[in-house]
DNA sequence: TTGTAGGCGTTATCAG
DNA sequence: CTGATAACGCCTACAA
């Protein structure tokens, strides 16, 4: 492989010079950098970007930590980072957790080898005390409602949408709700449930935990939420979904098992994803590519500030409430 | 940051027993290493990964290039092939290319960088003679037929498939059948159209062009398959359905607009992703994640010769034929 | 078992 | 405008 001392004897120049034209810097007679050019194009060379990296300390490398990656929400929002990645000219490097802390570990190791150059945590499962070790070491950017803590993030702001919904759905009558969720732990999730307990206990209304579901995170999963609820002798009339992959399912299911919805059971989706406008759903739209850029952002601007940004979300109306 | 050469300094040793503590190698006294150990405990010491790739020539990062990851099908092969790279220490550097040449081409030029030791494509846009030209800076691995030609892949034998799903329909009384599918283009959709047209041939059945519904990707897009067929003088009897989220949101439109199916309408689909059990959808099972996985060996297994590895499919009976 | 010295390919400093 | 030369941090013959 032919490097840049090569191309300086072939053109004749040293390699300060070369590496002058390699990276557009002033300063250069015009024949010397033809020259050069000429050299590059007959040899056909290759810049080798380790040493670069080595070099500069930049790798133009971003760590995005997701549990996995077979979930639209999480895909919607790598797409959005991607998407932005590449306006930057950076590229990606995907850590799939599955919610494995020694995973976690890795993408944070990564950084403090200067591998990358930020990374981008779209859910953890390490604690707080954890992370925050790695501070010094590049910016860590997390998905989640940080406000209070010197850590820069992108988030929505579960709590306030979770009261807000369950309000809506009150004042359409119901009073027996419950929620599906994917995971109990995890800041959103806590946040949530938090939203729930401060929901019920405003209006006086009984907690029951056979309402609220675990472990939804596909369309498949609305079977079992039906099935449950079928079972119920006091049924919840009314159910927030996290994500609308998992509301589909549920009114798929309802269809078959001849649970009436809205009328038996309504439902309020998250994300907007298409398939909630397919099977008109009502949902609390997540602007999750929006989100997955912004994060990105946060994570090359060095000279910003930590900043946590709340991202708004916004009710769609349509036909399962 | 401390280097190595401080720690030689702080343990009273060379760089060189450094070096042999950092990477196991044998031959250090053990006072030595323990000396060593206890400089880097002290310093905190973390290697600077970039050097290591300079000097080594390696980087333990594989690259993979898919059009989006917002979709089961690459998802599912992403997710097998992070599997396999984890257990053997590599990471992924992700390339979304929305079938963007130039985005391929980021990623072909970061294998001649040596940013990446290997590159998958799951999928590709750019000419085959412009892949090629990239042969001699690592192993590119394929996901799609490469019989006859020099490069490694893991591959579904998309002619035979289709053959096959398609004489089982007939054997079933169908005559009248089509497809849905991604993008026309692309190898795997090549040989499925000729699969199809074979088939018309050999059974002397007419080649409807109508029959072909592109742009299916999604659950979605479900929709507007069902309102075609419907608006259709002679509707097909059958489909081909190439992802089980398409047949999905076929079987729930279908549903609403009064389609049947399977009386009016099979479906046979693709990959078996859980959403088909769920819905009792026919489906072709494609061992994704399997695949994914050996995508990711011959990516780095160097010794290996050039191979082709043709992953078996099976047909699942349900009910939606 | 240990250490010296050279190399990996670039970029950056600083003196012309 | 140009070019030595010193980093960048690590690995590895080769010699001892």
């Amino acid at each position: 492989m032919t490097n840049i001392k090569d191309l300086a004897k072939m053109a004749g120049v040293s390699v300060t010079t070369v590496s002058r034209v390699l990276n557009n810097h002033p300063y250069v007679s015009a024949e010397k950098r033809s020259a050069v050019l000429e050299a590059i194009r007959q040899s056909n060379y290759q810049q080798n970007i380790n040493a670069v990296h080595l070099s500069t300390g930049k790798t133009f490398l971003v760590g995005v930590v997701v549990p996995f990656i077979d979930h639209p929400y999480f895909a919607l929002l790598i797409k959005g980072i991607a998407n932005e990645a590449l306006k930057h000219n950076y590229n990606l490097v995907l850590f799939q957790t599955n919610y494995l802390e020694s995973r976690e570990l890795d993408a944070l190791q990564t950084l403090k080898q200067k591998q990358i150059d930020a990374l981008i945590i779209c859910s953890r499962i390490s604690s707080w005390s954890t992370i925050e070790q790695y501070f010094p070491f590049g910016p860590i950017i997390l998905c989640e409602d940080t406000r209070g803590k010197k850590v820069s993030s992108s988030f929505v702001d579960h709590y306030k949408s979770f009261l807000f919904a369950l309000d809506y759905l009150y004042q359409k009558g119901h009073q027996k709700m419950g929620y599906c969720i994917g995971r109990k732990s995890g800041t959103n999730s806590k946040n949530r449930e938090l939203a729930y307990k401060d929901f019920l206990k405003n209006y006086r209304l009984p907690y029951n935990p056979a309402y609220i579901f675990e472990d939804c995170l596909h369309f498949e999963d609305g079977e079992k939420v039906v099935e449950q609820i079928k079972q119920m002798p006091h049924p919840p009339t009314a159910l927030l979904v996290t994500s609308d992959d998992v509301a589909a399912g549920i009114v798929t299911c309802a269809q078959n098992l001849g649970v009436m919805i809205p009328d038996n059971l309504a439902l309020i989706g998250f994300n907007n994803q298409p398939i909630a406008k397919m099977m008109d759903i009502t949902t609390i739209e997540i602007p999750l590519e929006e989100m997955g850029r912004k994060l990105f952002l946060q994570g090359i601007n060095q000279n910003e500030e930590i900043a946590q940004y709340e991202i708004p979300v916004t009710l769609i109306e349509r036909n399962t409430v």
